[in-house]
RNA sequence: UGGGGAGUCGUCUAAUGGCAGGACGGCAGACUCUGGAUCUGCUUGUAGGGGUUCGAAUCCUCUCUCCCCAGCCA
């Protein structure tokens, strides 16, 4: 048993349990704005808030954060729903819109109007910013700022009405201009948007601002312990403004930095832009981060889940490997993917002393740590195929695989002996490799020999062609986000990040896998089964390789 | 030259006055009908300078570096 270490938030957490301060509850939230796919950063957040509702026998509500109708879609909460439930979580009833609680916000501002604590400003969105002051100066109060609350109740009653245009004005909170904290600056409540909301249609012209929104949704909902990430920390003296001015249910904001991966990029403006002009074809691309790409390349919630609990939860920005994803990813696959045997870049090898017309039906484990998988049949005749990296014709040190004169063994089948091949004299490509089986070394057979080689292979004769899309990561730098490596980060997408492979060779076996089934290609790594395929073409997304020490050999040699 | 945060192995993260630990990566070995999996071992770290203390990653102090904030985005 490992001993349990608790982040930062758990010690808050479990203080405030001890002291009562919520009356030994715990209830938070996961609140997307519908703008966007979530992504591999969401998750920590929702398994973080999810989470910990969970283990503190508390709740979790999904709340869409959706003040913005200019920015907000139907097919993002559609999408985000989604995704959450299929990462496992469950939100009971409790699924909000922030835009629910538009008529109670707007009583809200009225009532901060009338304590004097908000205000109908005339100044233009560029006016503002010139009064807002700089970061090292205090800004200007407003020449509107005083006027007073029956003049502001009945400007802001007349903004709602829609008597006047886009930008014209916004209600103000009144709080300080020279405050250090520029959020503090008197920051807008709301402001005139004209446009549809995917909810309350054009029931409203006037929509309330995040910082305005978020504490009151939070307090309605009788959140505990609202969690965010690090930008708003700037924010907090603002939420806990608005709530204590209101004298509202008052819940805890806390902060925790946002995760970011290397070799990808986690912002939604850059996914958006890899979507919209056209580097990936389309958010669940496999090569995304997002949980639906992720999802479509064969990754599993619970190694999804598993990554979030072991990256932790801190204050400091950080920059996980995105090795520590892939090992997660394997060490959950290695337990669940079906063995089957594919040969991506086929090369023809015949079996000089195996009888031309026959055919064993050789029995294979489907996975060697779980015996429950049982077994299948795997043909074998006299030709198969077998990889053009198993043999080679002047093998270095340390490669162990098929050489002339060199013997190897066929995985579930016999040893094998290679005793000719031919080649392309114009490519160099080596076209047919010959061999001599041993009848008494079949797989199973009491008496072994040793040989240093296991081959993965496929009968000529039964194998399916399928297609393999082997992925990899995104970025060939460890951080896109780095403006010196990447001044602009498109420039530095992997070129290889995509390769796609027409007629692999498949055992039968596979006939009639349906997209989604994952399974590991003996020797290669683990491929899932893509929505693209049809009766008779499979497609495969390679999820992730296997480790492999040749390859990682090769490339030192290489270096 | 305002305000808010953060600095612990290569990476992420524990230890809050008492032996700096874990995970990933890396390296080496064992085992293996997957060069997979598994197992074993090893390596490397408290941003810097002062101070308090028997004892400091932890407390005090000065310094350095990094991140966030000037949307009617969230």
């Amino acid at each position: 048993m490992e001993k349990e270490t608790k982040n930062f938030i758990e010690k808050i957490i479990e203080e405030d349990l001890r002291t009562g301060k919520y009356g030994g509850r715990v209830h938070t939230r996961f609140p997307p704005e519908p703008n966007g796919y979530l992504h591999i950063g969401h998750a920590k957040s929702i398994c973080l808030n999810f989470g910990i509702a969970e283990k503190y026998g508390g709740l979790c509500n999904l709340r869409f954060d959706d003040t913005n109708p200019l920015k907000e879609e139907e097919e993002y909460v559609r999408s985000i729903i989604e995704d959450v439930r299929w990462l496992g979580f469950d939100w009971g009833d409790r699924l909000y819109y922030a835009s629910d609680y538009f008529d109670r916000l707007y009583e809200c501002a009225v009532e901060l109007i009338k304590k004097g604590k908000a205000y109908v400003d005339d100044l233009s969105a560029e006016e503002i910013r010139r009064y807002r002051g700089t970061l090292t100066e205090p800004g200007r109060e407003s020449p509107y700022r005083n006027r007073s609350v029956e003049e502001n109740l009945e400007l802001f009653e007349r903004m709602r009405r829609g008597e006047f245009a886009e930008g014209e004005k916004v209600l103000r909170a009144k709080i300080d201009m020279a405050s250090g904290n520029i959020n503090m600056r008197d920051p807008v409540m709301y402001r005139i948007i004209k446009a549809s909301h995917h909810r309350t249609g054009d029931k409203w012209c006037i929509y309330p601002t995040y910082d305005f929104t978020h504490p009151l949704s939070d307090s309605f909902e009788g959140i505990t312990h609202s969690l965010c990430t690090l930008e708003f920390e700037d924010h907090r003296p603002l939420y806990d403004w608005f709530l204590d001015e209101l004298e509202l249910y008052h819940p805890q904001q806390i902060e925790f930095a946002r995760l970011n991966l290397s070799y990808t990029v986690l912002s939604k403006r850059k996914l958006t832009r890899l979507v919209e002009e056209g580097h990936v074809s389309g958010w669940d691309d496999p090569r995304m981060p997002t949980i639906a790409g992720m999802r479509r390349r064969g990754y599993t919630p619970e190694a999804i889940r598993e990554f979030c609990d072991r990256i932790g939860v801190a204050k400091a920005n950080s920059i996980v490997d995105f090795e520590l994803l892939e090992h997660c990813l394997r060490e959950d696959l290695n337990k669940r993917a079906q063995r089957v045997m594919v040969v991506l870049d086929p090369v023809r090898l015949v079996i000089t002393n195996y009888p031309e017309d026959k055919v064993e039906y050789l029995e294979a484990v489907n996975n060697p740590e779980d015996p429950m998988a049982g077994t299948r049949k795997v043909p074998f005749c006299r030709e198969l195929y077998i990889e053009q990296d198993d043999f080679m014709e002047e093998p270095p040190r340390k490669f162990y695989r098929l050489a002339p004169g060199r013997e190897v063994r066929l995985k579930h089948a016999y040893i094998i002996r290679c005793e000719d091949y031919e080649k392309d004299t114009e490519t160099g490509r080596i076209t047919t490799i010959y061999c001599t089986y041993d009848p008494e070394s079949r797989s199973g057979a009491t008496q072994q020999r040793k040989v240093k080689a296991t081959l993965h292979w496929v009968s000529a004769g039964h194998a399916m062609d399928v297609e393999v899309r082997l992925y990899d990561r995104l970025f060939s730098v460890p951080n896109p986000d780095d403006k010196r490596q990447c001044p602009d980060f498109i420039d530095c997408i992997n070129p290889e990040s995509l390769k796609i492979l027409k007629e692999c060779k498949a055992e039968p076996s596979l006939k009639g896998a349906s997209p989604g089934e994952r399974f590991q290609f003996l020797r290669l790594g683990y491929f899932c089964v893509d929505p693209d395929s049809t009766e008779d073409n499979l497609v495969f997304n390679r999820t992730v390789t296997l480790k492999d020490t040749w390859a990682k050999m090769k490339e030192k040699f290489s270096q």
